[in-house]
DNA sequence: TCAAAAGTGTTGTTATTACACCCATGT
DNA sequence: ACATGGGTGTAATAACAACACTTTTGA
């Protein structure tokens, strides 16, 4: 196939993050604004190049998160997503980004004047509507963290990252209300959610309040894949989302 | 962050396939046995390094695969597993790795004395019960792919993609219980898949004949997703496969 | 006492399992 | 005719969706 003398090609390696969390019920992800030329002033995704220490790819990102958004790694979900290499997608040269999608609990401020002062929380509506872009082929990455998102919290127990340590049944609903895009039925939600054995687990006797009646407190339980899993219907029986209220 | 005479290191990147397919009802999965110094004379995935001329790397899984499968991507499933860039992982140095799944159906003979050679099929089975070994860190890459494999065909179409063009559903059954690796009730199992709008269409008035009765032959469906999913029993209520035949 | 959110009951429908049983072909 | 796989019936159970209704708090 090649001659002896022939050396393979090497790539510029980047980890590029698609941070999701919840704001106000609705989802949001981590933004910066990019300083230097390529697409300068443009919205991104957090990342930088891989260091040059030998660093595992997993550590790149790490890192990143904490660099570049000021979470540490070792509280929040964080998996690998895809690896994307088309040769013109950076105009400086070749250059290989490894993405990773983030699931961080809804409170923990954006940023502070610290190394992630260029972040900001972003509902994702803006750009999955069409009219916002993002520098690169970042547009596609998010694309992708949401899907991976919305397919992963049906059959795993991935909402429980986008929560508190403990956690109402209906923060779990605006987890998937938010992520899928439409509204569930709580009460039928209620039921459905405990029902699945090793999801979440109640915190005893302790209770939330807010407004009208206090909710049970429950906190992740020890399963990861749900049986059942939890099912959306898909755009083909129901498009639109229904009204939340209909007491007749 | 870096100043700015620093220069981001660079890094050698490969792709490697994790080639599925069927032969007489048991999953295999293509690997050659490599010719030159690292893990010499072990078995490997194929696969290798990126061309060099600015090839995406989905190009240069197809090319991979064209060159040391003897296969045609456009004929088969190919989609991108994880990539692997532990800085050990290779001893010639910093090499990554972006990990590919390819699925064929069952019958395309092996190789020829093609450039193809020194690959073969290999059950399966050899390596998930532990005493086979594989070069590099190809045994976490194999079992990466098989457990996407295990999933994605209870909630996609992926299984259509170990078969012909046309099936029969006793074909597709041997598929599912291939990769999920326990058997399962005939028929349920035929009234099931059918039941999944747009899973499989019917070939009309075609049959294939063995042994018994004809059987109605089949075509992969025009949609992706499948609902409702084929949920497979998790090793919790059902460690174990039933016997076949339970004609009492 | 009233609004608001939590939580329970009920009913009809669909999906799943575990089988018994019949059907159509080759030998 | 009989073995062999293809295909149908059925009944019990589980999951699901829709929606009425009760409970518990703050204001």
């Amino acid at each position: 196939m090649h001659n002896e003398t022939w050396r393979p090609p090497c790539v510029l390696l980047t980890v590029d993050l698609v941070i999701l969390t919840l704001r106000s019920s609705a989802l949001h992800v981590l933004l910066v604004e990019r300083g230097i030329d390529p697409h300068k002033g443009e919205l991104a995704l957090p990342g930088g190049f891989i260091s040059d220490t030998g660093e595992d790819i997993f550590d790149a990102a790490c890192r990143e998160l904490r660099e570049e958004a000021g979470l540490d790694a070792t509280s929040l979900h964080l998996e690998q997503l895809n690896t994307y290499g088309r040769p013109d997608r950076d105009p400086r040269g070749r250059i290989v980004s490894v993405a990773y999608l983030a699931i961080a609990p809804g409170l923990p401020e954006p940023e502070a004047g610290t190394d992630a002062s260029a972040a900001s929380w972003r509902p994702v509506e803006e750009f999955t509507s069409g009219h916002r872009k993002l520098a690169f082929d970042h547009r596609e990455i998010l694309d992708h963290g949401l899907e991976r998102a919305r397919t992963k919290i049906e059959n795993t127990s991935l909402a429980t990252a986008f929560c508190d340590t403990t956690f109402t049944i209906t923060d779990l609903q605006r987890v998937y209300e938010a992520v899928w895009g439409f509204e569930i039925d709580p009460r039928n939600f209620y039921r459905k959610v405990q029902a699945i054995s090793g999801f979440i687990t109640p915190v005893d006797s302790d209770r939330r309040t807010t407004k009208g009646r206090p909710a049970r407190l429950f906190q992740a339980g020890p399963e990861h894949l749900l049986r059942p899993p939890m099912l959306r219907p898909l755009p083909q029986p129901r498009p639109f989302s229904r009204p939340r209220s209909e007491t007749s």
